[in-house]
DNA sequence: TGATCCTCTTTAACGATGTTAAGGAGAACA
DNA sequence: TGTTCTCCTTAACATCGTTAAAGAGGATCA
């Protein structure tokens, strides 16, 4: 990881050199030294731009959201508001996969900023033209967006990175773990599929989750 | 916090003491030190119980989750599998909200052990004896799962304690920040109901999440 | 009984971390 | 030219997780 020299020291490069640093070391192994380092700089020099190491993850919060919702654009005519919100919650969970500890960093930070507006002014109106009462369409978004950061911050778990005696969340440990005589489902369970295919699982409960709103709150039902 | 003198020093009281320890300072207040002289011990005490401080979260989310599914039974005939994931979800949120940062804790931490299995066989039980498919039933439950912990943890992070100038997500910081003029749904939204009842808005996404279930894998699509 | 082992704790110490204090180099401005 | 502002430096602090080494006390066994 060689600094980056030459760029100015401001709040964005900040945020990019520290998701830089994410990959190796996780959100534990994130000091301000390293960061500092990356930029080029000594470790005092951040607090001229950031406050706190928790601003410091709150900056990189709002990087990762807005490198998320980058370029997303009111729905074409032909694509309708389900496909939109897939689309929508694709991106984010493949940004935050995209860095180690993405989704602990985006989860439980104060992210703020235009581009959160943005996206969520586009969202409104999004399910608003499509008949939902202004009051509903309130109370879906963030539904989506708590599975998301639940499954993104329990895949990026399971991943199982920051356990150095390996990871323990191996068809071979749990099965191990698990008595197939008391648990037989639960045996099973763990023994065959579970987890195989993230991106699939992932996509399953999004569909689920939208049909439910279509079949309680969805325009159809005004 | 007076140290808890005459009990034996095991993991159980370990995690006890740790999570009583959580509600001052939260998860980043968490220190080896306070948790020992919580428990009238050193802080290389600890380190015969618990190999190391991932090793303490691990053990107090376990905790956590025991004594969130503590006492949960098999369904009764009168009750369907509906209300029954209801109250498995309602249970897991009201335990993590009992102790600060109680969501951060449980995500990404190696939860295992008997009282996993044991609800995890009577869930997928509960949903087989509903006329789920055993595939089905597996790919159920964790949407429940991961929206429960999606919202808790926005939930106490909203709450705002990390913030020593005020919590920044109050009605009338956010609208500070969002210019009406530009994004007026969303103005609109944080202006005025956003986040004002917890518990609704969680039963609420439940129950969209559950008509979902019934309506794409529900037993009667079989 | 006395010697040995095992369990659990202690004291002492290590390097690393977040953060503050104080000052310096250099551009901008008067 | 002198002053102010911006951004960085070096030095230092308390505190953190963790390890090393030793000690107290009970159990075990000759």
């Amino acid at each position: 990881m060689k600094p980056e020299t030459g760029t100015k020291v401001e709040t964005a490069s900040i945020a990019a050199a520290a998701l830089r640093l994410l990959d190796d070391g996780g959100i534990d192994g994130l000091t301000m030294r390293k960061v500092a380092a990356g930029l080029g700089v000594q470790a005092p020099a951040l607090y001229w731009h950031v406050k706190n190491k928790r601003e410091l993850l709150d900056v990189m919060a709002n990087a990762l959201f807005v490198s998320a919702v980058d370029g997303i654009e009111a729905p074409r005519r032909d694509t309708g508001w389900q496909d939109w919100l897939l689309d929508l919650a694709g991106r984010l969970r493949s940004t935050l996969l995209r860095h180690r500890d993405g989704a602990r960093v985006l989860a439980g930070t104060n992210v703020a900023g235009e581009s959160l507006w943005r996206v969520t002014e586009l969202t409104l109106r999004t399910l608003e033209d499509a008949g939902f009462s202004a009051a509903d369409a309130v109370r879906v978004f963030p539904i989506l967006l708590h599975y998301t950061i639940g499954f993104v911050i329990e895949e990026q778990a399971r991943s199982g990175v920051e356990y150095p005696d390996g990871n323990p969340y191996t068809v071979d440990r749990l099965s191990a773990a698990v008595d197939a005589a008391r648990y037989p489902l639960t045996a099973e369970m763990v023994g065959t599929v579970f987890g195989s295919d993230n991106d699939a699982e992932f996509e399953y409960g999004l569909h689920v989750i939208l049909a439910g709103i279509s079949a309680t709150t969805g325009p159809e039902k005004q």
